[in-house]
DNA sequence: CTGTTAGCGCGTTCAC
DNA sequence: GTGAACGCGCTAACAG
């Protein structure tokens, strides 16, 4: 059994320095209330009795810990990949702390994440495309502020909505594939109850409407977010008399999938087919995907800047982000 | 500003069950020791105020919180995803936590991380491949329990080192390689100061040696664990007069890297040249990578044994986990 | 500017 | 089988 009293305490520490214990909190948390004798002898007094601070302690008091989850359903996705490492990095350097919460699509997990999530009083909660339910267990005892990314608004919890520009994000697409001269154009979705699977489904079908062309329903498929179902795209467009010459995958990890199964059959890419993705994660990959970049850090940002000031939550806010066009590798011009 | 009081404490239970905190705490931890009628009541109570315990407090009382830090140098390496989602698993499952902590291989955010782990008490630290230095800031103050997977033991720390069989991992590729004709096999290794790195490739020379073979300077190459560094690797190795027809990585991501940069450059594999990496995963990837499977439910179910009990900790132990051969498809037989 | 004190929510010990 | 009281480490209010 390890001794319960591992660290040495702030009463440690204010025996050490002939201070008490209100005094090395404010040495510590408001340095300018405390005399600069105080303070340095605290400090010193910190140093030499290697204290750590207990955050458990501040927790408690503050009924709140200095934890943010997120929820994902798929931590191998880049995208989330990029989007942890943002947080991470803001939210380090803040004091902050994030855990990961990968749901697998499965609701007892989830459940299990948020009654953990309650248990620890998180700060915030960042809940992402792609859960199970469009109403998860999330009840709002507690009131823990939710940040919702790409994903639809529960009802009745206030919430901060953040999401990309999915209309312009299918609208660089479809014009650039245009105007390589693609008539056919396949889309494969993600699951289709997904806030942002139908915005870019239903924006891809303005898009091509507006040049004219038909979405055939043979050109569109929607399973699931992972690299498999990029992958069965492919076997199932091969399967059509006629497939089509480009496709629009609603993320880099679709596109990657159907690449790396395209390869193995000997399709070409882009000789034999175009595709293009979104999310435009900057990681090692061939062909370099051409896609819709998000401005992951920017998401970052915003997530964090709302946990500093939950106030905001007062009304469910969305903030739409920017997206801007990356020129990869994986498409071709036809002739006319 | 959210209220301070938020969730439902043990007291509120106690009320509305009309009985003590005691009994609540006692009907939750040790339902033994309570009466039917009771604990009854309680559990009815806990329902109704949606009581959701304050690990916080716990965690403040005994010492120590139920979370386990995991150190790593990069989560997209499929390894330490496939990792990360059995650590959690297993974790979550008895109320544990898992935070990840992603160095980048630098320095401060090392320190900054530690600093975080000691002052949420972590109960555990885990350690990867791939640290900055040799001799962490890892102090002993607090004596976290320490586990070193695929890392050089530190000296003076206590700690329990997972690695996998690296020779027999490495035995198994070169046997593999040497059946199929291969004479000329390059090896793609980790940055040689790590220890799975040093002891891949000193089983390495062993075993090329005991099939008669020469191990060239020119076929050894020893960068990052990063894909880039597999794709440099090829860019290098085609660059030799005489390339090898055969390559050894040192894990799955540098054979990711360096398929995929051979794709690029019109090099076939297996057709021009067989790789093999390290590891195993079972993660969409086309064409499957022929390697060596570790264990990954296993090492994760001997961090949580050791977690349970880590009185173990007495004295340095050192686990070595079986590997065994997985084939995939970027190998061919060569010609006699 | 600094010390004293109370209490955050929980688990435990010692009474009953 | 159950309740009262204490303390884990910290911070905010209040006194000095």
């Amino acid at each position: 059994m390890i001794s319960k009293k591992r660290f040495s305490s702030i009463r440690d520490v204010a025996n050490l320095a002939g201070v008490s214990t209100a005094t090395v909190s404010r040495a510590i948390n408001a340095p300018d209330t405390v005399s600069e004798a105080t303070r340095k002898k605290v400090l010193k007094a910190i140093k030499e009795s290697n204290y750590a601070p207990n955050s458990m302690a501040t927790a408690l008091f503050s009924g709140m810990s200095k934890t943010v989850a997120l929820f994902v359903l798929d931590i191998s996705n880049p995208f989330y990949i990029s989007l942890m490492r943002h947080l991470n990095q803001i939210l380090l350097s803040h004091g902050h702390n994030l855990i990961i919460c990968e749901t697998e699509n499965s609701f007892e997990k989830e459940a299990q994440y948020y009654e953990y999530c309650k248990s620890i009083r998180t700060c915030c909660i960042i809940y992402t495309a792609g859960m199970t339910r469009k109403n998860f267990a999330l009840d709002t005892h507690g009131n823990i502020p939710l940040i919702l990314i790409d994903h639809e608004p529960f009802e009745d919890v206030q919430s901060l909505s953040i999401n990309p520009d999915n209309d312009k994000a299918i609208h660089l697409l479809v014009d650039y594939l245009v105007n390589l001269n693609h008539k056919k154009i396949g889309f494969v979705s993600g699951p289709i109850d997904f806030l942002s699977s139908k915005a870019r489904y239903e924006s891809f079908c303005r898009y091509m409407g507006q040049h004219g062309l038909p979405v055939e329903n043979d050109y569109v498929v929607s399973r699931s977010f992972a690299e498999s179902a990029g992958a069965a795209a492919v076997d199932y467009f091969y399967s059509l008399p006629s497939p089509p010459t480009a496709i629009i995958a609603a993320s880099d990890q679709l596109a990657r999938g159907f690449i790396m199964r395209a390869h193995s059959m000997g399709i070409n890419i882009p000789q034999d087919c175009s595709i293009c993705g979104i999310d435009g994660i900057d990681s090692y990959f061939y062909p370099k995907i051409t896609s819709i970049r998000q401005d992951i850090a920017l998401i970052a940002q915003t997530v964090f800047d709302f946990i500093q000031d939950p106030a905001q939550t007062s009304l469910p806010l969305t903030k739409t982000l920017d997206v801007s066009f990356v020129l990869g590798q994986t498409c071709r011009k036809l002739p006319e």
